[in-house]
DNA sequence: CAGGTCCTTGACGGAACTCTGACGCGCGGG
DNA sequence: CCCGCGCGTCAGAGTTCCGTCAAGGACCTG
């Protein structure tokens, strides 16, 4: 989950913003000085901060410096001025955007979006990564593990594993795996199923005649079982 | 020297631009409609583009699309229309920044320069410095370290390892890694692959008939292994 | 304009992969 | 008892894919 730092001393705006982020399910923390800013950003690393500049107790810019000072968070500046000095003063000291006030939400919310999404690590889509009492899947790497040493997959068994494990240990049916891996005109084609399951069972089982987690259900498909 | 894409079918705006980034020496091409911004932008990998979306050929939700599916440049989107639908809808198509007409020149330069700054450093995933048995990677430097020495590479040997390092040992399809060092258009020529991995070996693999860090997976793509 | 670097392109041998047919085994039914 | 069926196993043929080399052309630099 997504977590928002909201910064305003005005209450009423704080509870507009703290409402519609939470309705979309982000979590949201909220501080209304700069000091207090920080020191909530410092606690609970925010993916996105939402700064007003005009806050009682310190300079908005100040604050900006105080976060980049230890973290590259997006930060969307709010405010009230229009003056193009103070928004060159702000995206300088290393603001992400700047929105002036009023402000329309569903724009405020579209640029949040741009900023977390923007943010995150290129190919990174979060490790998806499945163990088994034999093996190691991440299916983000394409990679295969296996005591300790990497198992070299073909595309055709590495597709095929996939379409398996994805299933999370639900039986999938032959003209499915067919279908998914080699196309679907080869709904019938079963013997390409046995010798790739086999080949698969070869790299990845302990005993691939007794095979433990790449599973025959006879006469209906294949299961993969942690 | 960071380059620069400007795309607006209205000349004045374009000279305008052109002016004042190339005074702040920046290198600057520009486009004049969709399909021209996609050539130039596939052609010469600009760092940051600045496009109209009131372009007469196509949609400029259009354009950022076809931008997105190759690369991650960052999108500043200049528009006349000041309707929140709009913004939104270019924001989530993939834009970075949402600038209105008329636009203060100070201002958008500013922004301008928090899209760069914050697309420049690698990912938070920390070390701009990858190291291997055989050599090490600086990502921010761009350079290659070797026996202590310094190894020249050429942009296309530089840009084609770069990517297969920010893959973080994942597998990098073919054809991702033909998009995104020679252009979209060039998904299919795998034998630019072929040639420019033969290099990178002869580089910096010990052994290059046996590499241990340019792996290739036959039939999938290549893996950078530390 | 000469020399160098870099990118592109084609060709070829060898390696890796997919496909295919054949055979064995266990099971249930004719 | 024999046969058909589904599944696992194996090995070889055919095809695709990869590494390598070398030549040509574009571009920059002095």
């Amino acid at each position: 989950m997504t977590r928002v730092l909201v910064v305003d001393d005005d209450p009423a705006i704080v509870r507009a913003l703290v409402i519609n982020l939470r309705a979309r399910s982000y979590e949201v923390d909220s501080a209304q000085d700069g000091a207090g800013a920080l020191r909530t950003a410092a606690a609970h690393h925010p993916d996105v901060v939402v700064l007003d500049l005009g806050l009682p107790d310190m300079d908005g810019v100040e604050v900006i410096r105080g976060l980049r000072g230890w973290t590259r968070v997006p930060i969307l500046v709010l405010s009230a001025r229009h003056a193009s000095g103070e928004k060159v003063q702000a995206l300088d000291a290393g603001a992400d955007d700047y929105v002036t006030k009023p402000f329309g939400m569903d724009e405020l919310l579209a640029r949040l979006r741009a900023a977390v999404r923007r943010a995150e690590p290129a190919g990174d889509g979060g490790d998806v990564v499945v163990e088994t009492a034999g093996f190691t899947v991440d299916l983000a790497a394409k990679k295969v593990h296996r005591d300790g040493k990497d198992v070299r997959l073909t595309p055709t068994e590495w597709h095929l594993l996939e379409v398996l494990v994805r299933g999370g240990g639900r039986l999938v049916a032959q003209k499915q795996l067919l279908r998914e891996v080699w196309g679907p005109s080869y709904g019938t084609e079963t013997n390409y199923l046995r010798v790739y399951m086999a080949q698969l069972r070869r790299k990845l089982e302990a005993d691939p005649s007794h095979p433990r987690h790449l599973i025959t259900e006879p006469g209906m498909g294949y299961r993969f079982e942690r």
